[in-house]
DNA sequence: CGCCCAGTTGAGGACACTCAATAGCGGTGG
DNA sequence: CCACCGCTATTGAGTGTCCTCAACTGGGCG
């Protein structure tokens, strides 16, 4: 059973059902193949001799806060989580989001303190690996750090990805491309809409734009409405919208 | 003697003076410190047995293009880089200065092709590390990760930056924030100034914008003329202007 | 039932873009 | 030495997009 907790206060929550990495749960973790620790060896998992503990989170629940000095990094199960960064006028702006498989944190590895707030979309569930753990495993297992490097690389290819894609292009491509990113690649999934304030802030356009941005994509027959935030999209029309041709 | 060359043949330049880093320059760089070696002890420089080339380029030549997929990756040993992407539409986007001391190309370690055009802005010098120096080295030195780890970091702080501070708040927030940035931190130095393309292309404005934009800092005295592209800037004023309290 | 919050829609205006003309500067060649 | 060219920066006028402010709608929940 894991802890569910307010706001802010992970770094010390009241209780956390602590699971000892090397005997219980994630040698046997479902996403263990495609996450952090991916090719280690079962006889790697003895070495580790410290907690890894299990977050839950709800949706508008911190994970960390910027500026705090956490002595853990974060791979994130299952949902979907924001990163926020903050103007001098106080708006914010999404600079990130992350879904399975992904890591959280990464800067607490070379001492520095986290660079946003980390903040639930949806329900989430979380792994906190401590600092000290990874440092342990490196030193056994240098592969470990070619996998950390892989991670940090694909963060900065969606740093990069989201300058060039939602911070240029008029309204109507941002919102495009955004729904793009967010539909299943693979195939005409039903697509789950964040709140118009939070797609604002990821394309950096007002919640208004973005809501008549949408509501002209349904009139065209771009997005079809099916119930509980649920829309159905047409990726290639998307695709040209994006793309400017249109 | 350092070999200059045309933009975009790097990877496969005519003649290149090869440095063999265990017995002359790089022991002895000057940056040497402050550059992705620091750290290492006098002994490991021995265990390099691969040529660390040495390059130099003048402005507008590329060191890589995007795609490209190279064996090295770079550090600036002086002067200043702009890492470009584009977009559909093939408008370009300048998504990372580099200066003094800092990496390029860290994506080559983890094994995938060049992610932008880099080109430079000044005239550069660069050494130019195979991958396979970097492995060798790594293996014996793991507190070399470490410092390749706070590379990554410092270039995602970088990317995260520039997405909140360049593509948010007015033409003249943004050009106030891009100047502040240009301009040295320590004192009101005289600032050179890019063209007026290359500034659009950083804060996400036509030239057209950033010229009017600069024009009207300067009849204001927040920017005061120099000659020969410096300009003297009011850093106080600068931040003002930034923070939107104007 | 009525409150609250999120989303939608409308009207008006500001800001930056587009297109176009002009100015300034350095280089080249007659 | 001057005329001419090419390039960049500057400036202007007009337009379009998106922001601001505001009203209205509808669902969830006490």
């Amino acid at each position: 059973m894991t802890v569910r907790h307010k706001p802010g206060c992970l770094m010390k929550p009241i209780s956390l059902h602590e699971i000892w990495l090397g005997e219980t749960k994630c040698r046997h973790c479902a996403v263990r193949n495609s996450a952090l620790f991916a090719g280690l060896r079962e006889a790697d998992f003895r070495h580790i001799h410290q907690p890894i503990k299990d977050v839950a989170l709800a949706p508008e629940e911190a994970l960390y806060r910027m500026h705090e000095r956490g002595g853990a990094l974060f791979t994130l199960r299952g949902g979907v989580m924001k990163l926020l960064q903050y103007l001098p006028d106080g708006s914010q702006r999404i600079v990130r989001l992350l879904k399975d498989c992904d890591v959280l944190g990464l800067e607490a590895l070379v001492g520095q303190p986290y660079q946003h707030d980390a903040i639930a979309l949806t329900d989430c569930e979380i792994c906190a690996i401590p600092v000290s753990v990874i440092e342990r495993l490196g030193r056994e297992q240098p592969a470990l750090y070619l996998e950390l490097m892989a991670r940090w690389q694909q963060a900065l290819s969606e740093a990069d990805a989201w300058l060039t894609q939602f911070t240029t292009g008029t309204a109507r491509q941002r919102v495009a491309r955004l729904l793009l990113r967010l539909s299943c690649p693979d195939q005409n999934h039903p697509l789950p809409l964040f709140g118009r304030e939070d797609m604002g802030a990821m394309v950096g356009l007002t919640t208004e734009t973005v809501s008549r941005t949408i509501a002209e994509l349904r009139r065209q027959g771009v997005l079809r409405d099916r119930g509980a935030d649920l829309q159905e999209c047409n990726r290639e029309m998307l695709r040209r919208i994006a793309d400017g041709e249109d």
